[in-house]
Parts: structure tokens; C-alpha cells; sequence
DNA sequence: TATTTGACTATACGATCGTATAGTGATCAT
DNA sequence: ATGATCACTATACGATCGTATAGTCAAATA
């Protein structure tokens, strides 16, 4: 009904999320999104006044799409079931198949990450301290269970979205120098497998 | 003697080196480069006849002098003492510590591998293919050394390099986040000891 | 029916983009 | 002394940049 409204709108965004996770802010222009969206260019100028909210409206709806699919991955983790090993081998899968599913927040993180501006201090208010204050409590919680090694939470946080998201940041060159391709589910499925191992043995001796 | 003569393009390309590190290569301009470089926009065109060219040649430089450092700080560490725990802990604590003062390298790489073009292609050919057979070598002779726990050497090596470069690469947001900035000495000692707590018991236990 | 709103378009502005080319003046081998 | 080479500069090209503004046209509102 209303969704044809806000169709074109939409599309630009979309377009919009390809090219600033891409190629960042500088290099994402009002021209190349209006071509990949296949809308004039005045048009993504009447729904967007300036290249910033453009931007801001992007990042935007970039998180909430990320909140929104977010929880279907982890549906398929039983949380419940804290004696179960497994928990946390099927956290990490999921988490690794959603960040390979959708790569856009991590790669504009990254973006804003090399060049900090204002840019990135309005990211960090409206959602990266967000993103790390529950982090941290999963680590936390994580390592109450006995699921993980009672080290530094901040770190081991750290530790571990480097063990999964570094692998999706690299992965196009990792494909072009290994021949396989780390997207692939048997490829994470053992990257996590190999994770779990570095990490069981510890969280079975404190038990 | 003859380092006057080379000055004022050795100066473009650190110019070049840390633009294309920080913006990516289609948001770096010879005009920004000139302007940092404080030089005219026509010398850098005459040093570099285009923009393809200043890359590769930036890129080259970063590698050279990546590896040139490299082994001063790989002096501290005590290879030759196998059955010493600490060579791992010394050994990724002057890699953490190089990365922070050499990031470039390593946010030229996640910025082509954002949007791969024939520019990351070449770069793979030239130099990364030889980092990821030389890293695989370390991984695997630690390995035997009973100073890693014995899983699949490429996640190994995927597995530690996000434990650590990962950190470098999101350095400013956590600075901002958590108020403590990754790069102190004391930050880096405790991250890595994290890392060694978790890595340790396993190797312990494999001995 | 008259008016307002909304999505969308056409066009133009000065600035900057990458690139091309002609030129400066100092150094140097012949 | 002369001609070539060198580091460097000035200027200009068409294309594209972000932004501004006036206009079209159908649908909603009054």
C-alpha cells in the first residue's frame, strides 16, 4: 500500500549502502548512487538535501536492517541449554554467517574507522556504544556460563570479533590466495571449528 | 649527497601513503597529495604520470619500509628459546606494537579488499601472496614447537591476525567508546595477555 | 473546481577532478 | 659553448563533483 511511496527513496538508499560501504564517503558521489539506483540524480538530491544526510540516513538504516535480521540468525542458537558446548560453536557460526550475509555495517565501520571525522563520533553516540556495551555483556555473561576463558572481557571481546570479522574483512584476498572461498558454509563452519578448539580446552579446564 | 635529489618525491609519497591509507584510492586526489606534500600538483604529475602509477609505487614504499622495520622489532624476541612460553607473548606484542606504528599496510589492504579491482590483484601477485605463505610457515613451525594449539594452520592464522589487527583497525572507535587508548604500552601488554590466556592452557596441555 | 502538496526533472553554478602540454631555468657531458 | 637532461611550473582541457533553483505533473485536499 504505502510501500510504493517510499519504492524509489528505498532504492537509493540501497544503491547508497553498496557504495559507502564500498568506497567510503569521499568517494561515493550523488552521480554513481543515482546510476547504480537508476534514478536521476536530482532525485536522490530531493530526497536527500546533502551528502551527509544522505549518509546519516544510510548508516540508519544500515544498523536497523543489521537489528532487525539479526535475531533470525540467532534463533537457531539454544541459549537455554548452558551445559551444551555446542552454544557457543553455533553462536559463532551464526554470527560469522550474518556478518558474511551482511557486511555493510562492518565495512563502513571500517571506513570511518581509518579517517575519523564527525562523521564517526555520530556513529559511535547513536550506535557503536550500543554495539559494545552489549558486546561486552555476551562476553560477560558468556564467561559466568563457563563458556569462555575468565580473561579481560573488553579484550577477549575484542579477541573474538578479530577471530570472525577479520575473516569476512579479508576474504576477497584470502579467495584469490587460497582458491576457496571463506564465505562458503564448509569454510566457516571450520574456522569456527577451529576457534572452538583454541578456546574449549580452556573453558573445560575451569569448570 | 644524493638524498637532495630524491627529497621532494620521497615526501609526495609519504604524502600519497598516508592519504590512500586513510581515504582509499578514488577519494585521494593530486591535489590532496600536493597540498600535503606542500609541492604543486604539476610535480606530482611529473614524478608520477598518473594516478595508477603514484599508487603502485606508494604501495611498493609501504611494503619496502614494512619490511625493512619488521625485524628490528622481531629483534627482541627470543626464537631460539623453544621451550620458553614468553617468545609468543614477545613475538605478538612487537607485531601489535609494529601494527600500530606502521597501520598503513594494513588499512591499504582492507581498503582494496572493500572493493576489489585489478589494483587488489596486483597487489596480491606482488605482496600478499608471499605475507600469507611466509605467516602459514610461522603458524605451522609454532605449531610444532608445541607453541600453538594444533588446528588448521590457515585459521590459525586468520584467528590470530584478527586477534590482532583488528584492534589496530578499530583503535579510534574503542579509544572514543571505552576512553583508554588501545595503542598505550599497557593496553597492548594486556591484550596480548588475554590472547596468551587463552591460547596457553591448549599448548600447555598438548606438551 | 481551485489550491496545495508531493514526487520527480532539467539545468546551471563554481570548484575540483585526472590528464595533457608547453615552458622555465639550472646542471651537465660533449 | 652548446645541446641534452633534469626538476619543476603554468595553464588549460573536458568531465564530474556537491549544491542550488525553477519547473512539470499527477494526486490529495479544500
Amino acid at each position: 500500500m504505502t510501500e510504493e511511496k517510499t519504492n524509489r527513496r528505498q532504492l537509493i538508499i540501497e544503491s547508497a549502502k553498496s557504495l559507502f560501504a564500498k568506497q567510503g564517503f569521499d568517494a561515493t558521489s550523488f552521480g554513481a548512487v543515482a546510476q547504480l539506483a537508476d534514478v536521476k540524480k536530482s532525485l536522490v538530491q530531493y530526497h536527500f538535501e546533502n551528502k551527509d544526510i544522505l549518509w546519516k540516513e544510510t548508516i540508519a538504516t544500515v544498523w536497523q536492517q543489521r537489528n532487525d535480521a539479526l535475531p533470525r540468525y540467532l534463533d537457531d542458537v539454544d541459549f537455554a541449554s548452558q551445559t551444551d558446548s555446542n552454544m557457543l560453536r553455533d553462536l559463532c557460526r551464526q554470527l560469522l554467517a550474518f556478518t558474511f550475509d551482511h557486511p555493510e555495517w562492518i565495512n563502513i565501520m571500517f571506513q570511518e574507522s581509518a579517517a575519523p571525522s564527525p562523521r564517526l563520533d555520530w556513529m559511535i553516540e547513536t550506535f557503536l556504544k550500543k554495539d559494545y556495551a552489549e558486546g561486552e555483556a555476551i562476553v560477560a555473561l558468556a564467561q559466568q556460563q563457563g563458556h569462555l576463558p575468565n580473561v579481560n572481557a573488553v579484550d577477549l571481546l575484542h579477541i573474538l570479533s578479530g577471530a570472525l570479522f577479520y575473516l569476512v574483512n579479508v576474504a576477497p584476498i584470502s579467495q584469490r590466495v587460497l582458491g576457496v572461498d571463506p564465505s562458503s558454509t564448509e569454510y566457516m563452519n571450520r574456522h569456527v571449528d577451529s576457534l572452538m578448539a583454541i578456546l574449549m580446552t580452556q573453558t573445560a579446564s575451569l569448570r
